[in-house]
RNA sequence: GGCCCCAUCGUCUAGCGGUUAGGACAUCGGCCUCUCACGCCGGUAACACGAGUUCGAAUCUCGUUGGGGUCACCA
């Protein structure tokens, strides 16, 4: 057995993503795409970024664009590629056409490929007789053109004559020595009939030219890497390093799909998640690091190495993943300030909300260890940004009552007085000690007064503390919404 | 079915011959408390099975079972 990859040299890697723009960027392909930048980035190395679009009925401009989007969305930019251009262009496989057609005639003049004249219909033909007779045998290409004579102008497509004898090896950087019986391959296809190549043809001759030193990619195509080394092969070049990730599955274990739910990257960003967050989760699935769970962008790249990767399939958990993404919006050591007000704009906007930024920066603190994403910190920064709240119907109806009137006057006019008003949330311990001896000093508790005021405050019956929110509100929009609610006590009562 | 791969709590995982099998999410209690959230403390919960190798296996070998991938003129 000759191996392939095994004794490769150590230089800067040349990794790519390929992704073939048939729909989406699918959340399993972000994380291929994540584990190939990371490597590239932690040694300096480049990110090459490849359009597969050879399949024309499949392919379309604006899958091509959205998944470009949800790659800087990520922030894993490539360092050539659509856009950005570089030493090998094209990067997109429908503009190389010449060039697999040129490799294709070589392969043929070299004896190592050959047309085949044979229809789709005659081999089905074949393979249906072939099961009638033997319900268990498996059909193989029969050779039937290997050697008939060469005829370019019949209608054709081109078969690579495939190794029978030995076995084709790899040393995956992930799987260890995958070994695969040759007897098992057939003389595969490399050009359709309409002189497009096929994905492993194309592959090979692109990752050569581009000079790819690591084939990173999902291990769905674990079965095509023997096809590939075979072509290296036959064009005397030496293959690339393969690793080959584990599987995301659905929850239930079933090849992740769009009826589990959000599978493109661009719902999570419409989700309001933070692309760190994606990025957190995505690693953590197949690959570890000690007990370590959250990590920035510079922490995973640090960190990031092959043998940590594992081999077994992995299901999805929207749970944990929510929980990632919670953690970054929570530390401002990963999502600082500025970012936060910036992501949590465009909801904010969406929602029909004002965009006070000096009033959003100051509940930032209040909203971190509350919002799961930033669709829900629109949630929680509602009653900060409008005039009045909006009110909870049953909040109202239970403590904005003729009752509640009297209590709720009294702390406003006691309350109205009182400097320094707190500028930040975290200067609000005098009121908290003031509303203590308020209560004691009037014979109130706090269950009578507390809830109706924060009803007033923020017309719902779970907040923040009562002092941060008025911090944050000031003090004149403050006393306003308390005027409001005692009228409102008084005319529903 | 052929070939290939995989197997630790429900989930993501640590473990790389000797551990009370650890962490995180989820879940269940409790603390904190003006509600919510955060935070903190604690509980339930795993080495698929069977043979070997070894003084000793979650760790090594083989088998069984289970799961997944792949067998296109898709990628």
């Amino acid at each position: 057995m000759l191996l392939a990859g095994a004794m490769a040299s150590d230089p800067k890697p040349r990794v790519r993503f390929a992704p073939s723009p048939s729909g989406y960027l699918h959340i399993g392909g972000a994380r291929t795409a994540l584990f190939n930048w990371l490597w590239a980035r932690k040694l300096g190395g480049s990110f090459v970024l490849r359009v597969e679009d050879t399949d024309q009925d499949r392919s379309s401009m604006e899958s091509v664009q959205a998944i470009l989007d949800a790659m800087r969305w990520l922030g894993l930019d490539w360092d050539e590629g659509p856009g950005v251009g570089g030493p090998h262009e094209p990067y997109f496989q429908s503009d190389r056409k010449a060039i697999y057609r040129q490799h294709c005639e070589q392969l043929i003049s070299e004896g190592k490929a050959f047309r085949c004249y044979c229809t789709k219909e005659e081999l089905d033909a074949q393979r249906a007789a072939l099961k009638a007779e033997n319900p268990k045998a498996q059909f193989k290409y029969p050779g039937t053109c290997r050697d008939r004579g060469d005829q370019p102008d019949l209608p054709h497509v081109v078969r690579f004559k495939a190794p029978t004898e030995g076995s084709t090896a790899f040393d995956d950087k992930v799987f260890g020595i995958i070994d695969t019986p040759n007897k098992e391959q057939q003389d595969f296809v490399i050009m359709r009939r309409d002189g497009l190549p096929l994905y492993n043809f194309a592959a090979v001759i692109d990752d050569h030219l581009m000079d790819i030193n690591l084939v990173a990619r999902g291990r769905d195509h674990i079965g095509n890497t023997p096809h590939q080394i075979m072509l290296y092969r036959a064009f005397g070049w030496e293959p690339p390093d393969f690793a080959h990730l584990p599987m995301m599955l659905s929850p239930k274990g079933e090849k992740l799909s769009k009826r589990h739910g959000h599978v493109a990257v661009q719902d999570y960003e419409a989700r309001g998640y933070s692309p760190m967050g994606v990025l957190n989760y995505l690693a953590r699935f197949g690959w570890s690091f000690g007990d370590q769970e959250i990590f920035s962008r510079q922490q995973l790249i640090d960190a990031f190495d092959w043998t940590r990767v594992n081999r077994g399939d992995g299901k999805f958990d929207d749970k944990k993943f929510a929980d990632v993404n919670f953690e970054h919006l929570k530390q401002p050591e990963l999502t600082d300030d500025d970012a936060y007000v910036a992501r949590v704009k465009p909801f904010l906007e969406e929602a029909g909300l004002e965009h006070d930024e000096v009033r959003v920066r100051a509940a930032l603190p209040l909203i971190r260890e509350r919002a799961r994403d930033f669709r829900d910190a629109v949630n929680h920064l509602d009653f900060y940004l409008r005039e009045f709240p909006v009110m909870d119907e049953k909040a109202q109806r239970k403590f904005l009552v003729a009752d509640n009137a009297e209590h709720l006057q009294a702390f406003r006019d006691h309350f109205a007085s009182f400097a320094p008003w707190p500028s930040d949330v975290g200067q609000v311990e005098p009121m908290n000690e003031a509303l203590k001896s308020w209560l004691e000093g009037t014979g109130r508790s706090m269950k009578q007064v507390a809830q109706p005021v924060r009803v007033a405050l923020t017309g719902r019956t779970a907040s923040p503390g009562l002092f941060e929110v008025m911090s944050v509100l000031g003090r004149e929009r403050s006393l306003a919404r308390l005027d409001r609610a005692v009228e409102l006590c008084r005319a529903g009562g």
